[in-house]
DNA sequence: TGTACATCAGTGAACGCGCGTTCACTGATGTAC
DNA sequence: TGTACATCAGTGAACGCGCGTTCACTGATGTAC
């Protein structure tokens, strides 16, 4: 991790040398993957002599970089799931440190079960993290379009791994709402799960907002209503158990 | 179209000839692309010599029943969805008239916007409704999981097939929540908007279902949570709009 | 009822082509002494 | 500082193979008279 400390910026012109003399090859050939599986085929489909044309190489220079097709796919997942993750992450960062005093304070009212009031409360928040999202995706559109097909691709192996990614943005997503808006009586097991939902159907919302761009405003709109449908229904679910008098435990 | 008057009926054994003769090939070939497109590949990615094999034809017999390999995938889609809304709107049929008539009772007695009694009604027939769906995906494993591979495949037309196949689903549901269920103050889009979110989410869901059998019960468990959060939110959002005294139109 | 013709699913052989993969080679860069 | 060697991304040529597609043909079935 102390590669950087060095005098010499990681970006300085002479230096293509001492981390990677070619690294630019390997580097071409994923993103011609990315790039010709988001405009035409699937990751699986493309052929061996197609990237490198794209990449600029000659079709050997494949075998420098990667055994095998298979081995640029986990490459190329790896590399989008890290930019994906890493996004979202610092513009979740920089939304906290922007809004979140505000809403904390907020959020310390608003221990009530007073639907009013919750409602109101994550509205707000909501309409900023779908925002967060699909800003996100137009700006990241190859890369986002392409884990898409993929997650429900030929290759079980690529499914598994943008699955797990899927699931990783589930737990950020669950953490965040859980630091920024303490819901009243909504255990971790239950947020969890509904993070999940939720990640699940921003997958058909981003796609619906890539291909329409005219529509924007009310994909936007619909995302918003889901979340928060979602978490008001779990809060009015709970709330009506308890007001029917069973009361103590009521998952499995 | 008088053909099917006459006095000989259609399954009779030596009767291969009235309208179709070989209709057996066009079939064959639809049925093995569905099969290889489902256990390996997708279906752009199919070979003609590997689905002529498999149907057990020469390879030069794919032209006598389709011009290329688009027209071939257009047909399969076809095929799938019909299959696919004849079996569900069967089992709905089946359903409705087996229990119908006691849920119809219960409906009528609840004309209440009491959460309580809501909720208590709508997770019957959410129970069965889920329990419809992932029986009929069951039963259809292999073009459900070729449907969904398409839903975000190459094939603009085909994605285009399957998302109004999808919308025709959200429309059938919607319309059978209205009949069965009559929710206060749920309105037509409203009501439309949720279905359709159900229907998208429900692919997750029954992937799962078919991915990992031993995880049955709780996938139907969270399926059915999920509809019963989408509903009850919707309701609870509206009902604290009114309560918060703005009244009036609360969509737009 | 028989005969001649049309239709059409399916075939075998052959084609040219692009594919993935291999080989021996180049030339730039890093490393040891 | 210079020299010899190792490493490694990239290349051009060549390979055998399976692909999509074409052609002329077969043989069963339907149709007209």
């Amino acid at each position: 991790m102390k590669a950087n400390s060095d005098n010499a910026p990681d970006n300085a012109p002479g230096k293509a040398s001492a981390m990677g003399r070619g690294v630019g090859g390997r580097q071409k050939l994923i993103e011609a993957a990315l790039h010709l599986a988001s405009s035409t085929h699937s990751l699986a489909s493309l052929g061996l002599r197609e990237v490198t044309r794209y990449a600029g190489l000659a079709p050997n220079a494949f075998y420098r970089h990667f055994r095998n097709f298979d081995e640029l796919g986990l490459a190329a997942v790896e590399l989008l799931g890290g930019e994906l993750r890493r996004g979202l992450r610092e513009r979740r960062l920089r939304r906290r440190s922007r809004s979140g005093p505000a809403q904390v304070r907020a959020a310390d009212r608003g221990v009530t079960q007073d639907p009013n009031q919750v409602i109101h409360l994550g509205r707000e928040i909501v309409n900023q993290s779908v925002a967060l999202v699909l800003e996100f995706v137009t700006e990241h559109r190859v890369a986002y379009i392409v884990g898409i097909r993929e997650l429900h691709g030929s290759s079980p192996a690529m499914r598994a791994a943008l699955q797990r990614l899927m699931d990783e943005f589930a737990a950020d997503m669950a953490e965040d709402v859980q630091t920024v808006l303490r819901l009243p009586g909504l255990d971790a097991a239950t947020l969890l799960e509904i993070s999940r939902q939720v990640i699940r159907q921003m997958t058909f919302f981003s796609m619906d907002y890539l291909e329409h761009p005219a529509q924007r405003e009310a994909i936007r709109d619909q995302a918003e209503r889901f979340i928060m449908r979602l978490f008001a229904g779990e809060l009015a679910i709970q709330a009506s158990g308890q007001l029917a008098g069973a009361g103590g435990k009521r998952r499995r």
